[in-house]
DNA sequence: TAGACGTAGA
DNA sequence: TCTACGTCTA
């Protein structure tokens, strides 16, 4: 078996509601719902330009910010926090690129939000929830906590979809 | 679900026969023949000493050679070939110093092999072999490629099983 | 070949 | 907290 089908969709995907929660990001993958292990931005060619089709929010950037209807999400590159690894200024290409390229396409983005809790057993887990279609309104560049470059861009989520009841308890 | 049962066993695992195939760490992980993902030596304790119940052999290693029934394994730790990391000293613990322990207690060590082969898209893939039982005979040290120390483990199949046919196309 | 919002266990 | 014979895409 192949984990992903490659075949790549843009907006809703067949079967998928908004709640619909999974344990592991290659569930993600497999269901195509998000095809990148670990990457937070994928994203597919449309009409010739490449656009973001989903992002998954663990809020692992600094900068994250998800409330009801707006989500506040940072580009891709460097800047994880407590990664040991050294800050570097993030890059206008690949999945930051494909956000960017969104605002005008008006394409709807998929949004995957992770949320940490305590199983039974007391260990620490992430449950990743499909939160639903957003699309991307603007993006600025910022200075992150690093004294690094880095892209923010907001979301709006797309009128008319079933509310997310559920929040990180953490 | 969770993924693992917890319940670790020494020796054969019911259900599983030499030669039988996985696709993921996380398939061996699963049923319970190696439930570590990356770590190539799993261990349990075993009347009070920790010894290992199993092994991934995915020649990552420099030294690791494998035989029809001979396999040298090197431990855990610092010395994998091509990875960007600091070569380190291996250390006699966790895994390491369980293999150790095995060869005084003789007890059977299951033995995974990772075969790379190239699947109909062409695309590199690693086929998980289940191998069989092998009792660890000896070890000692060796200075490895990047002139740090590295435990050597020989092992050898316990007679009498299956023969295994596949091997490593690459 | 490297990089990525991964996972689990010690 | 960190390491570990991962696994994918580009």
């Amino acid at each position: 078996m192949e984990v992903n089908t490659g075949k790549q969709i843009l907006g809703e995907v067949p079967g998928i509601e908004v709640g619909d929660e999974f344990q592991y990001r290659v569930e993600l993958a497999i269901i195509g719902i998000h095809r990148l292990y670990q990457t937070g931005i994928d994203s597919m060619k449309h009409n010739g330009i490449s656009v973001a089709n989903s992002i998954v929010d663990a809020g692992v950037y600094a900068g994250d910010k998800h409330n009801a209807d707006t989500l506040l999400y940072s580009g891709n590159g460097g800047n994880i926090v407590g990664k040991n690894k050294q800050p570097k200024d993030q890059k206008l290409e690949k999945g930051n690129l494909a956000l960017k390229n969104s605002i005008s396409t008006k394409t709807p983005v998929r949004v995957v939000r992770g949320l940490k809790e305590k199983n039974p057993s007391g260990k620490l887990v992430t449950t990743y929830v499909y939160d639903g279609l957003y699309t991307v309104d603007r993006y600025w560049q910022e200075t992150g906590p690093h004294g690094k470059l880095v892209f923010m861009f907001e979301l709006s989520r797309i009128p008319g979809q079933p509310k997310l009841r559920k929040k990180s308890k953490i």
